[in-house]
DNA sequence: TTAACATATGAACAACTGTTCAAATGAAGA
DNA sequence: TCTTCATTTGAACAGTTGTTCATATGTTAA
């Protein structure tokens, strides 16, 4: 591995630090999920699955949207498993279903908060 | 405020649920940050700040991009006060310069490998 | 001052993303 | 069965975003 044949000021810096760089993969999937997140419609949607689970045109109805901008958005957070459903005759109940994700919007909560 | 005069199926539930969701301007800031990291070049530079400051050319370098992509996506970070700069004479250090998005990035980082 | 270098900036382009609209499922009740 | 209703889906369109390339700053050393 060549890094920095001429190019860069630090090399041993450098070194270092491309050691520390998560791998590919992983930093891909941290892309997917900051990027779930990183919509306002989907923000909200989750936002509102927090508090409980809703059907699809409650939650429309919460974040002012149509049902099927809606719908188009759930299937993103379901195809990344950050929510679940669960259906009761026509009626299809939505929830948050990954922990890990409920704190990273209770983290940035508190930072926009402080 | 008229919630679902007649769209909505479980009104109880949607009122609840209203009166938890953050403000339009909090909602607004967390997408923000959240669509930051939520790029691969963006979240690959932050990680490498992690670690220690850094110079435009040598970020470029761990990075595998341009100077100018690279600076690009500096001013983008900067305005965001997610990194700050110092200059030394002709070169330029970055560090990040918000600790709650170290603690979104380690959170993240658990999240993808477990 | 001039040359060399690190960084920044602007315009242009391609790629991606979210919403809309119309139409299709699929379940429940008449 | 037929109708109604909740949800899903696909295509199309507009808006946004990241990179590239060329050029501009601004600092240092000669």
């Amino acid at each position: 591995m060549d890094i920095c044949a001429e190019k860069c000021i630090n090399e041993k810096k450098v070194r270092q630090t491309v050691k520390t760089i998560p791998q590919q993969e992983d930093i891909g999937q941290m892309v997917d999920i900051f990027k779930a997140l990183g919509d306002p419609s989907r923000l909200k949607i989750v936002l509102a699955l927090l508090n409980q689970e809703h059907c699809v045109c409650d939650i429309a109805v919460i974040c002012g949207q149509t049902d099927s901008a809606i719908s188009h958005q759930l299937r993103i957070l379901r195809t990344m498993k950050i929510v679940k459903n669960r259906r009761e005759g026509k009626i299809i109940y939505y929830s948050i279903d990954d922990d890990h994700v409920i704190s990273l919007i209770h983290m940035s909560l508190d930072h926009v908060r402080h």
